[in-house]
DNA sequence: AACATGATCTTGACACTGTCAAGATTTGGA
DNA sequence: TCCAAATCTTGACAGTGTCAAGATCATGTT
């Protein structure tokens, strides 16, 4: 890692790291070019060397998130390899927590920030892989008797948006009020999911 | 109307009618203060006479919104007084219709492009005025034996978290893909309500 | 080994943004 | 009538994303 060269050798990813930082301290408003730039040490305008303008690096750090929450998810189901309905409580519960640990993260990725997602194929296949990482939980679910049997994908959306809607409405401070003096955040989204889980000797 | 005074005379309400319609034209990210000032016909500081800073104006703008939702679920439910089950169909619909015939406007009232809402007290009161509206039907549908016997605000978090996550995520691009193309979003958002309904002769 | 080419980075500029300061105009009440 | 407050304008400033042009470096071809 050589220290002052004009050429900075791994500019991309340093400047992928800066604007990650610079989002969990300063928030989405403080996310500038130029301060991931400085951040970065280098001109205002080298970041043009590696994105063609802020939406890009907008996109590859969300990309980073959703690669981090893929991995926080998969970690969460491989600790209960033989309990379905464990591994969607915990899931779930991954979901929430890597939203609440890093919020403006979430919101870049799932609050409109960036636009035309489609058009960044990293994105749009990290993104794919942890939709299908709900449905493979979705159908062990149904084989263990715990989801009812309609199309895993549907009722993927079901579970997802559930979980997304109600710590998005948390995050919002929308929730606050009347429910979260009594109930902690935890228990909303435990008693959530079982309100769209069958009944069960569990 | 009079029509060049120095004064406008409602230059407070045109602010906020402007900024909606820059809204739904050119989204969030052409909405500024300049511009709104400009298509209300004042110069670019006037609006400083009627809110303390852009934010302020994005929160009338959010108020204004809700204002717009609370009504049209008041709509929705008044629509079938007698058919609670119906109501919460319909008024979870009618939550669907409105962020995506006012996508730019929902997503100012829900993905935290407001800050510090809470120092907005009209804000604060329109919003839990919607959520009380939700809680009603909730507790009609329990009375009807259609939804389980918890605490009603714990449920009505469980519904309208459900819901505001489907549309979010569909808003996002994020549902498009596996399942949009067998269902479309009215089924997906009644079938998830039926997963969290019970059972009923209905 | 010299060199040309492309990748990478810098400097400079532009229009646009939110906001502050100071002044002009109007309105309403004493 | 006249003054004070409300309302609106003009001017300025730093910060933003992005374009254009030039400087520096790395690399492969001859």
């Amino acid at each position: 890692m050589p220290s002052k060269k004009y050429h900075h050798g791994d500019l991309k990813n340093a400047l992928i790291k800066a604007g990650v930082e610079i989002l969990s301290k300063e928030g989405i408003d403080g996310l500038s070019l130029r301060k991931v730039a400085q951040r970065a040490g280098v001109s205002h305008n080298a970041p043009y060397s590696h994105f063609p303008d802020k939406q890009s690096l907008i996109a590859a750090i969300s990309t980073e998130g959703f690669k981090q929450l893929y991995d926080e998810l998969g970690l969460a189901i491989a600790a209960f390899p033989r309990d379905p309905k464990r591994q969607l409580q915990e899931g779930a519960w991954a979901y929430v927590q890597f939203a609440m640990n890093n919020t403006d993260t979430f919101k870049i990725m799932f609050s409109g920030v960036l636009k035309k997602e489609k058009e960044y194929p990293a994105f749009v296949e990290i993104s794919h892989k942890t939709f299908e990482r709900v449905v493979d939980v979705v159908k062990a679910c149904q084989n263990a008797g715990v989801l009812s049997s309609t199309r895993p994908e549907i009722l993927a959306v079901a579970v997802w948006g559930q979980i997304h809607g109600i710590i998005s409405l948390r995050l919002e401070g929308q929730i606050s009020h009347t429910v979260l003096d009594d109930f902690d955040i935890r228990e909303i989204v435990l008693f959530a999911l079982n309100q769209v889980m069958l009944a069960s000797p569990g």
